[in-house]
RNA sequence: GCACCCGUAGCUCAGUUGGAUAGAGCGUUGGUUUCCGAAACCAAAGGCCAGAGGUUCGAGUCCUCUCGGGUGCACCA
């Protein structure tokens, strides 16, 4: 399975790179593929660099030697190549780089590839019944972007919401419900009355034996799949859940290609049992169905079946996987899910393996850290949550207040606080590295200065100001003097690698790189119109020239906030 | 007890698959607005990359151990 995405025409500075690396696999005599170019330290020697120490041995000389010999030999068009030690450094041509780097950034492809590959993408998956809370916050940013980012690489993406409506949770809820719960308050607040019942169950749950007891049946009556009162009012609890759940990801702007819950796999549970007999794997073990699985060096075995006969987790993702295989044939299917359950997905894809599917080395789980609150891990069971609404208003609330401060006249400012609220939440997910576990903390995400959403919102904002007032048709990049633009090499340079940024971000499954690419080309832009003023110069072709600048950098900023989820509004 | 993840500036984080003098933001200090938007820009200060060994031309990055934090380990999801 190939993982890397060809550009349908190498765009950015791979343009540059691909011509680099040609080149010198022809001097080297080795195949380009295994030539990695590096970006020098120092921005002042250029653009791309090729430490030589690995190649000195097969030329028979020093890396100091091979750099400068290669350097005086290779002739690469536009671009110059300069021995500095062992380091061989490449610089564009100025000029050249503007007009690749401009003219790509310019096109509605900059930075997408060409792949018939189908990536099937796992996010967010929340449990019916509780609200969304600031830990599905990571799974469902992180898994859209991704599922964006694959988009724009050219791959057949499924996004799908594998909901939590399934389990013996929901024999203690319907136990709970039926003994204390209320329709009136459940139409009044769902999730609250459903939270509400849940706590309670759990808190009387020690005390009263006869609550587990109830609980169990209940799911075995909603587990014998006869349609009954069980099951009704489970199906009612889950309506009422999507519903709420589909406000969120409105204000995310997500949508899913599948929402399947757990339970959409219950007519496949008594075949995927008899698949895992008929392979052989299957073993009783104090009355529970289970797969053994040291022959894959984890210790502990999967269980596929309660010795009352349910279903467990593992049971149903295992049939989820099995029934996506036959439906979709994917190339990767990416599982978005807590580093937590790293165990749960090493055991589910040994058991495959066990049973000779070998196409569960295309499965991948994603893992990401978790989000904890100052006072300690997030629990709905002991109160200690922040709901994904709440975060999301607090940040409307305060950008509705900053517009308001900084530009009153503004018309629909309710709309820009949303996207710039929103944007921040997302921008501050998305910054971190996926593996590392995240403090929750209000003032950081709150926050819209220095490296945040809103900074990246705002330079886009910039650029879209200054092109309404330029109020002009925009020139074609080939009439115009690129000569007369000095200055921008950084931010040129910047935005050519966006494409690399891309296929890296997909590649590692790590947005962060996205967003640090995005941060230095907006850091760059501001620099660059702040230097390099547009508008009123009084020369119409430079005028020109800069406003084309302007454009690609909106152009590139869009198209990296909208990959991200990041709304981009014009005016802020 | 075993396994996995993490430890980089006061704080929050990057660090180009092992390369050149370890980089940003926040905070601190100082500067920039008769000029396309100051949610911005420019500059200064701030580091024994948790600690100790090892691997090699070269280690924040790979290996081993120690310390500290997190997570998981059979009928929850």
């Amino acid at each position: 399975m190939a993982t890397h995405s060809a550009p349908k025409q190498p765009n950015g500075l791979d343009f540059f790179a691909d011509a680099i690396r040609a080149a010198l696999a022809t001097a080297l005599d080795l195949e380009p593929a295994v030539l990695v170019l590096e970006r020098p330290r120092e921005e002042a020697h250029g653009e791309f660099a090729v430490p030589c120490f690995r190649f000195a041995k097969a030329a028979a000389c020093s890396p100091p030697q091979l750099a400068a010999k290669l350097a005086a030999e290779l002739h690469i068009a536009d671009v110059c190549a300069t021995a500095i030690g062992p380091f061989l450094n490449f610089q564009i041509d100025p000029q050249r780089l503007a007009y690749v780097v401009l003219s790509s950034a310019l096109t509605a492809d900059f930075a997408s590839g060409q792949q018939g590959l189908t990536t099937i993408v796992e996010f967010s998956s929340p449990n019916i019944a509780k609200p969304m809370h600031v830990g599905h916050m990571r799974t469902t940013v992180i898994g859209a972007a991704l599922a964006r980012i694959f988009q724009h690489l050219g791959h057949k993406v499924i996004r799908i919401n594998h909901i939590g409506d399934w389990g013996s949770q929901f024999g203690k809820l319907v136990a709970a419900w039926q003994r204390w719960g209320s329709e009136e308050n459940l139409q009044a607040d769902p999730i609250a009355e459903l939270l509400q019942l849940y706590v309670r169950f759990h808190a009387e749950e020690a005390a009263d034996s006869s609550l587990a007891a109830d609980a169990k049946i209940a799911f075995q009556k909603l587990e014998s799949g006869v349609e009954n009162e069980t099951r009704k009012t489970w199906r009612h609890f889950t309506e009422l859940s999507l519903r709420e759940f589909e406000r969120v990801y409105a204000r995310f702007g997500i949508t899913f290609d599948f929402v399947r819950g757990e339970s959409w796999y219950e007519d496949k549970l008594e075949a995927l049992s008899q698949w895992l007999d008929e392979c052989g794997v299957t073993e009783l073990s104090d009355g529970a169905t289970i797969v053994n699985l040291e022959s894959e060096g984890i210790k502990t075995p999967c269980l596929v079946k309660t010795a009352h006969g349910t279903t467990l987790y593992a049971t149903r993702d295992l049939a989820a996987a099995k029934s996506r295989w036959e439906e979709f044939h994917f190339d990767q299917l990416l599982y978005v899910v807590g580093a937590e359950q790293t165990l749960h997905f090493q055991q589910f894809k040994a058991v495959l393996k066990r049973c000779g599917a070998t196409w569960q080395e295309r499965m991948e789980h994603v893992p990401f850290g978790l989000i904890r609150l100052a006072e300690g891990k997030l629990s709905t069971r002991a109160g200690r949550v922040i709901g994904l609404s709440e975060v999301l208003d607090r940040a409307v609330e305060l950008a509705r207040a900053a517009v308001e401060e900084k530009n009153p006249q503004l018309p629909n400012k309710e709309a820009i606080a949303e996207m710039v609220g929103v944007g921040a939440v997302v921008f501050h997910d998305l910054k971190h590295q996926r593996q590392k576990d995240v403090v929750f903390d209000w003032d950081e995400v709150l926050s819209f200065e220095g490296d945040t959403g809103p900074y990246l919102q705002y330079s886009h904002a910039r650029c879209c100001s200054i092109l309404r007032k330029a109020d002009r048709a925009l020139t074609s990049i080939d009439s115009i003097d690129l000569t007369l633009l000095e200055g921008g090499q950084e931010l040129f340079v910047a935005m050519g690698r966006l494409p690399q940024a891309i296929r890296e971000t997909g590649q590692k499954r790590e947005p962060v790189l996205l967003a640090h690419a995005l941060l230095k080309i907006a850091s760059a832009g501001n620099a660059y119109y702040r230097e390099n003023r547009v508008l009123g110069t009084g020369d119409l072709a430079l005028e020109n020239a800069r406003l084309l600048v302007i454009q690609a950098l909106r152009d590139t900023l869009a198209l990296g906030l909208g990959l991200l989820g990041v709304p981009a509004p014009e005016q802020m």
